[in-house]
DNA sequence: CCCGCTGTGATTTTT
DNA sequence: TCACAGCGGG
């Protein structure tokens, strides 16, 4: 296979949905080494810790452990925090800069849009972070024009990079931000990382923004570089998050002529479900051609079903996939349904409710909560860097500890008049003269508690997860942790998901003192602290966004709500991305195995209201060989009128057209 | 500290 | 409609 063995020189593999992408990349690594490459020069990219996991441990599989330990594989942001931690001195931050995740940036946004909002201006939090993020991820650091300093928006993000330099911080986007801009200006950094590896692979390259591709340039050495990447231009669905399909369908222009392959036997579907596919996508302009194809038969037509509205259509699907269980007596973990926003899950969960079918939803936003875990968290990243104020403000009354609001207000001014950090603040002599014998006594403890564990966790030979107990509960964390629960049950589980950390931290076997603990945090930093949730490990009928769906693939797959307006979305035809979406749809239907139903109903309830529904635009794209018109009254087994049906039939032909 | 009132806004989501 | 944030009162 050409796509293992073209190791030399840029590689554009374009692997069509269920062509065995990961399979091809892990197969590369093995050649490599087998052929005699030094594993350690071996970098293998991915977007996410879960694509990288998979990844290291097929790797395993196929070749010897010690020599599969020393290949890379990363994900972008964990690649950066490598670079980082070396190198970062050089753009002015210190090595032991904390990383802050999503919502520790939102809690930053917000305090300072309180302290530079005047009185009749709003912003909101969440936004302005978004706003941040999105400028950052196409290399902005700071507002553009001058008048942006003048918006609200415009002094938050100038305000906001100030600030996480000032507490030795940085966010997600800087990670990525600052390892391109340290390999940028300092080429004896760039010469260094680029001599370490010397192939590279990249997955999932569609999904690549622009600052993502400079990181791949700039390590790639030499004219011929060895650079791998592997995409499907045609899954690109991430734009709306910055990533530029654009990267891979102008890969030449990046590393010039490069092998290009085309991987178009498929694996997973039906020739049926495949045509469907097809047949759509081929409505999208500017696209790296390609045919899939498959050799597991013709399998059933596409289903398609009108339903009256989205009550109707929820008990149908899952009506339909009760009947087909107790039919064929396949699990219920091969049966998922998408659907294009979340909202809409929530009648499919009544309905199987309804019916006692175990389904899980995957996805949603269920990762902020774990308050413990990011107060101990908080704890852990103090003692690493003392000027980190977004963990002080954290836990400085986790439990509370007699530094009311107004001392905090009081320090957090002092220190910006001082420039300088909260630590520093509750620490100064002058800042204390200023307050009530019982105040300066509380902080004067706080302080101390900090300083002796600081020196504590990282004298020579500290057992960590020990010092961390202790800190915990000489800090009285634990105490409050306890308190602040409901029942005795709740209390149990809270205290037992830190211990489930601080053992974690006892087993992680990294390096002594600093660096060790270090690594630690940086990797739950970078990793969502969301429970495994792969479609395997849980029971039922998985619930599940089109977006979250990629990557998957189930047996029996039901796509809701393909209606102008859902699919493709309203916004898109504003921001003029229906190609996404129709990208998106795409990604559904190829999702399934064997059997798939699409859906789409005449009226939908939306904010209480009914409103009238058309068909999906891409219903009438898709080739009418593949698909069957399910009369949806009859399927019901309801007693229908010889007119409904005759009606909704005439209905289906008139919304294709044909 | 907690409860209930009011106002608001409502894709997609990983690191 | 419904969920949630922010606020004021008990």
């Amino acid at each position: 296979m050409r796509a293992v063995r073209q190791t030399e020189g840029p590689v554009l593999i374009l692997a069509g949905a269920g062509t065995g992408k990961t399979r091809t990349i892990t197969a590369r690594i093995a050649y490599l080494i087998a052929n005699g490459a030094d594993p350690a020069t071996i970098l293998a990219v991915t977007f996410t810790n879960k694509a990288a996991g998979e990844m290291r441990e097929r790797v395993a599989d196929m070749v010897n452990s010690a020599e599969a330990a020393l290949v890379t594989v990363s994900t972008f942001h964990s690649l950066c925090v490598r670079i980082l931690r070396q190198d970062i001195e050089k753009l002015g931050y210190k090595r032991n800069f904390t990383i802050y995740d999503q919502s520790d940036a939102i809690s930053l946004v917000r305090q300072l849009i309180t302290r530079v909002a005047a009185k009749d201006e709003k912003l909101e939090p969440n936004a302005a972070q978004n706003l941040i993020s999105r400028a950052k991820n196409l290399g902005v650091d700071a507002p553009t024009d001058e008048n942006a300093e003048q918006t609200l928006a415009g002094a938050v993000f100038a305000r906001y990079q100030r600030e996480l330099r000032r507490l030795n911080a940085v966010d997600f986007d800087d990670l990525l931000l600052l390892a391109v801009k340290v390999l940028r200006e300092h080429e004896d950094v760039r010469t260094k990382w680029a001599a370490r590896f010397r192939y590279l692979m990249v997955d999932e390259f569609q999904d690549t923004n622009g600052l993502q591709l400079e990181l791949i340039r700039r390590l790639a050495t030499g004219d011929r570089p060895n650079v791998c990447v592997v995409g499907d231009d045609d899954q690109s669905i991430y734009g709306w998050r910055g990533a530029e399909v654009r990267n891979i369908l102008e890969f030449e222009r990046h590393f010039p002529e490069p092998t290009v392959i085309a991987l178009e036997q498929n694996y997973r579907s039906t020739d049926h479900i495949l045509g469907l596919a097809n047949s759509l996508i081929r409505h999208n302009p500017r696209r790296r051609a390609k045919q899939l194809w498959s050799g597991r038969g013709a399998g059933e037509k596409i289903r398609l079903v009108a339903a009256p509205d989205d009550r109707e259509e929820a008990i149908y699907v899952v009506g339909d996939l009760h009947r087909l269980k107790l039919e064929t007596g396949i699990s219920w973990e091969d049966f998922a349904v998408l659907f294009r926003t979340n909202a809409q899950s929530r009648l499919i969960e009544e309905a199987m409710r309804e019916r006692g079918i175990p389904y899980r939803v995957v996805g949603g936003q269920s990762f902020f909560d774990r308050r413990e875990v990011k107060d101990v968290i908080a704890y852990l990243r103090l003692l690493l860097n003392p000027a980190d104020d977004v963990s002080l403000l954290r836990i400085i009354n986790a439990p509370p500890r007699g530094i009311g609001e107004t001392t905090v207000a009081r320090a957090l001014e002092f220190s910006i008049k001082r420039q300088t950090n909260l630590h520093a603040a509750l620490s100064d002599a002058e800042f204390a003269a200023a307050l009530s014998a019982k105040t300066r006594g509380a902080i004067g403890e706080f302080v101390a508690l900090l300083d002796r564990f600081e020196a504590r966790m990282f004298a020579p030979l500290a057992d960590r997860a020990e010092v961390a107990r202790a800190f915990l509960d000489e800090s009285g964390f634990i105490a409050d942790l306890r308190r602040s629960c409901r029942t005795p049950e709740e209390a149990d589980r809270r205290e037992e998901s830190v211990f489930d950390l601080l053992q974690d931290l006892g087993r992680h076997s990294g390096a002594a003192g600093e660096k060790g603990l270090r690594d630690f945090i940086d990797r739950l930093s970078l990793e969502s602290d969301r429970e495994e949730e792969t479609p395997e490990s849980g029971h039922g009928v998985t619930l599940i966004t089109l977006h979250a769906a990629k990557g998957l693939e189930f047996p029996h797959v039901y796509v809701l709500g393909l209606e102008e307006g859902l699919l493709p979305h309203e916004r898109s035809r504003a921001d003029g991305t229906i190609d996404e979406e129709r990208r998106l749809l795409y990604v559904a239907i190829t999702r399934a195995k064997q059997r798939l139903t699409l859906t789409h109903c005449s009226t939908r309830f939306r904010y209480g209201q009914a409103l009238p529904r058309q068909a999906s635009s891409f219903l009438r794209e898709l080739d009418v060989a593949h698909l069957e018109f399910v009369d949806f009254a009859k399927e019901l087994a309801k007693p229908a009128t010889e007119q409904a049906a005759k009606s909704s039939f005439a209905r289906m032909r008139e919304i294709l057209g044909n």
